[in-house]
DNA sequence: AAAAACGATGAAAGCGCTTACATCCGACCG
DNA sequence: CGGTCGGATGTAAGCGCTTTCATCGTTTTT
């Protein structure tokens, strides 16, 4: 049952190097300490035993883990893939390994796994989004578990946030159709129970319309979900379907859902963008390719992995930690939103 | 910079309980030898005291890490997510936790990166695919670190392979292009040092068509250097190049690939599937909403982390293992492919 | 030349658990 | 009623490292 045990210790170099295990272990951490001549020895004496060193006998006697923990809402979407594989990546080179949790559904699964987490002895815990159960954050309150949350630039200040700030992206996406003259809006929104990104997004749409005046009617918008293409399609579809007249422009919550839109709206006879304009947020590896290309919002997931990364060995490794400022989320403009033809409605006064 | 201590520990809560330690780890390992009474003041301890379990001294202690590695080529691919994914899920519920690092370019590195896992104790080490470096077999040989390869069926039998058939799904999509008439293929392939899973559907493609006596000229045979979109458009783009006739069925050794063809063909105007059927390998969430949508070859990839976390559940901790037979791999024919335009060069003769 | 400082090393005490092994106690047996 | 058994518990010896502190030559200082 038990793994048979790999009989060769730090002891057994220590003996065939002539030195004490202090030693061994002082090569190992910080080889300066010891003689050219002794460390040579202890080299050698590993590669002939091919001794690897115990890890939790390390961490139990050092206090350091050098694991750092990742809880992640799924790893179906493209760009949380890419983030962690550039977190990974960069972590590996500071020897500090990833331990990977996904859950989306249930909050307190969430908790679960964060307290499996901290049973490891993660030293740092990487969340996505604000939004998460204050027991979560209790919990590392009380085992002193820093954290970094990322995807978001982070409203709360109470915690160390590296990211973009959905909410502006999304205010700088809607002006953009608002400037190429739209003024009938609708959208499609994946809303899981909290998550806070999708929401910041969907507050940016609305509140920038308000100030014109504008708001979506609510046949015109779409709850759906899922994440995926899927939703897109059928999100159009039950637009359509509401009411007679159509918004000139649709606004998805991400490229998946928008993706869906544009092949729903080719599908229906409905010329993207000359009938319709369609935005999505995230860049997704597909997004340049659509017909038309999407206009979206470039989400920073490998730039994101990688800050957090160092933001985490710095701190873990030197101490000072320092969040960078807010990362760019710039509007990528591709053909599939243009001008609004010519107002049918009458336009509206001004709002404020 | 070390982090500080928590002071909360296993006696601690023995002190409160009134109970040794011995009972106290008993209550949490094997509660069935701890009467009722004791257990109930042990459980209420650890409330109050809320105690979390120092893992390292538990590994140490029992030599038993509970953790799991997997190595993983890229994260980037929504397949090897959903795998993930759903290992994950499935090895959480057993208590295991995962430790992912991705490595695709180094096989050297990937060596290491086994080497930093077998140092964390994994009891298991998934890997995609049976081609990697002896280097790295011998590591988990000399280590008794069990491993269980995933993403194929497995060609030769040295290892605990769950997948499916990468060449027999390749051969079953040739035959249905060959079925629709094809004579005068091409192919798109994104080769990878080591990729066996892309070198079993590249072989099970010209394998079938050799049997017809038909072979893909070079020119119609692109190689790209990466496994997405783009890719497949600058193949299909260069093979256009290449010569004045065209094939009339393109396989794709991905979805990715095939859907960048599928988009650089309408682009250039080429009507798919009537002036070129092109087809492709993975079942991506897209693809069956691409127009037109691609006919291909479905990758179990969430069943097999499913099953993946269940054979290594059953080895760890029921000593008996039984790899699951090789999985289906379904193709799924959807309008990318279509029945060949009548024949225009002279039909050659079977070979063989 | 004695004192002080330093660099290299070793001895040994943990780190916080698990797990033989020993012990105790009441139930059950002949 | 003494002896035996078995369940519940405690004692204490590790698990394989790190790290403090002491030790011991060697330099450097005064």
């Amino acid at each position: 049952m038990t793994r048979p045990h790999k009989p060769v210790r730090l002891a057994d170099v220590a003996r065939r190097a002539r030195v004490s295990s202090a030693t061994v272990s002082r090569v190992l951490n910080d080889p300066l300490l010891v003689s050219e001549q002794a460390r040579s020895r202890v080299f050698r004496a590993i590669e002939e035993l091919k001794w690897i060193p115990n890890g939790a006998a390390k961490a139990l006697a050092s206090a350091r883990s050098r694991t750092v923990g990742i809880l992640i809402p799924t790893l179906g979407h493209q760009n949380f893939g890419v983030l962690i594989d550039a977190l990974q990546r960069e972590l590996s080179r500071a020897h500090l390994t990833l331990l990977l949790a996904c859950d989306e559904a249930s909050p307190e699964r969430r908790v679960q796994q964060a307290r499996k987490m901290v049973e490891r002895g993660i030293e740092c815990l990487v969340l996505i989004g604000e939004s998460h159960p204050p027991a979560l954050f209790d919990l590392l309150d009380a085992y002193r578990v820093p954290r970094v949350i990322t995807y978001t630039s982070g409203r709360d200040r109470r915690h160390p946030c590296i990211g973009f700030d959905n909410h502006a992206a999304s205010v700088q996406l809607t002006r953009h159709l608002l400037s190429l003259g739209h003024r009938s809006f609708g959208m499609i929104a994946h809303l899981v129970e909290g998550n806070d990104r999708i929401q910041q997004r969907i507050a940016g749409v609305q509140e920038t319309l308000r100030k014109e005046g504008i708001t979506i009617p609510p046949a015109h918008y779409a709850q759906v979900d899922s994440r995926y293409v899927t939703s897109g399609r059928d999100g159009l579809r039950r637009i359509l379907a509401a009411r007679k007249d159509r918004p000139s422009a649709l606004i998805c919550t991400n490229d998946y859902i928008a993706t869906g839109a544009i092949i729903e709206a080719r599908h229906l006879g409905i010329a993207v963008p000359q009938d319709l304009s369609i935005a999505g947020f995230d860049d997704t590896d597909m997004s340049a390719h659509l017909n038309p290309p999407l206009t979206t919002i470039r989400v920073p997931s490998r730039e994101m992995g990688e800050a957090v990364a160092r933001y985490i060995i710095d701190y873990l490794e030197h101490g000072k930690a320092q969040t960078p400022g807010p990362m760019e989320a710039p509007l990528i403009v591709r053909e599939s939103t243009a001008a609004a033809k010519k107002t049918t409605s009458p336009r509206r006064s001004r709002g404020r």
